[in-house]
DNA sequence: GTGTCAACTATTATCGATAATCGTTAATAT
DNA sequence: ATATTAACGATTATCGATAATAGTTGACAC
């Protein structure tokens, strides 16, 4: 056991995971890099299994891949497969928007919310704490679907597309993104679910990136 | 290591996977069954380290559930988390059609040839291989459409919901349903996109459980 | 020089054993 | 009789070590 434990409370496996799916995400760990079990076992002194745990976990989440007896490594997604998320993105986003417009109409205040820290975060040019906040305005919505099954695809993809999406925006840029979110919240609000499906729709597509042909 | 190996060929813990995964979806491991490491590792007389690896990808698949210090059992789905399957199922679908629609018209013989598996399967009262042909219809499709993340998705709660859906139709209920992928097929081939879409998600809602109060 | 094969290295896959955890039963005190 | 705690049994979580595998280097023959 670890003697001079870096890490304490839960499971050892999660602890790991979640160091290493946040390294991924900060991108400290790039697309290709190696991921070694008995190097990683010894930088957190635990042994080689629950090393083993966090990596299958992290395959299973889509960030890694691992090779028979060759060993994990940070995934590398084609421009191609980026597209691709984006694309089923904005259909499970679409039919999200749909289901919760039709359940509550009354996420008008949260959703506001959210849009005032993006701006909050995008005039102090807090790039990280825009996507967090971005993400957390999409996922709620997701959650407001009532449809568990649907929330947990969406975070599958979600997760996937942060760990790739290390885009550095100007301030600029990040006012105009926070305030491409209202005509949702009002399409929400007015409860016309084919006009907020719509929109949100169209607003994910937005954001996909050129489908060049390079990669 | 097995002296005696009842199994061959490739990594013990894909072997343990598989054969749980086929133990699951046949019915014969029930919702709510436990799955006790160590004695299935004496089953298949290897250590317990492959049967964990098999269990975490058995619950990343979404067919097993653990919690922690407390093992993992064969998951219980709710009858409303079975309903938000199907229409999550259906909207992939319907988009999946849609694409597939728009690359290749020429998915006809394909799909009828598979139809017409289907038949035979319901004239014989086959019904494991029904499902079989039926599951491998929808497969195509959603391969068709050239969209990998999609394909993912799909398979993902495709498995689960043929884990959860061992329900024995009648002769009669089998030949309608193989008949019901008929209007799928004309409209793909006559490259509407809407319709096909639009009967794509019909015919996956068409199949989807009653959303009855209990449980 | 180039191809082949054997030793070597790095790494994953698996093993057997121990530690930690949870639930339950049993015993005791009140 | 009931509540509290102690001991036990079953199981998961982790460990340290070994076996298997893929890739790599280097020697040797031609």
């Amino acid at each position: 056991m670890a003697s001079t434990n870096p890490l304490a409370r839960i499971s050892l496996s999660q602890q790991i995971r979640d160091q290493l799916l946040d390294r991924i995400m900060r991108g400290e760990l790039s697309p290709g890099a190696r991921l070694i079990e008995l190097r990683i076992a010894a930088e957190f002194s635990t042994s080689q299994a629950p090393v083993r745990e966090a990596l299958r976990e992290l395959e299973a989440m889509g960030v890694i891949e691992t090779l028979p007896n060759k060993g994990a490594r940070v995934r590398t997604i084609t421009n191609d497969e980026l597209c691709q998320l984006y694309d089923v993105r904005a259909q499970l986003e679409s039919y999200a928007t749909q289901l919760a417009t039709e359940k509550s109409a009354q996420l008008k205040s949260r959703l506001k919310e959210i849009v005032r820290s993006m701006k909050k975060a995008a005039r102090e040019g807090d790039s990280t704490g825009f996507a967090g906040h971005n993400s957390h305005f999409h996922r709620v919505i997701v959650e407001s679907s009532g449809n568990t099954i649907l929330l947990d695809l969406w975070e599958n993809l979600n997760v996937q597309t942060r760990t790739m999406t290390n885009v550095t925006r100007s301030r600029r840029n990040l006012m105009e993104l926070a305030d491409s979110h209202l005509p949702i919240i009002d399409a929400i609000a007015s409860g016309d679910q084919n006009l907020a499906s719509h929109l949100a729709k169209e607003h994910v597509l937005s954001n996909r990136p050129e489908s060049n042909e390079s990669q």
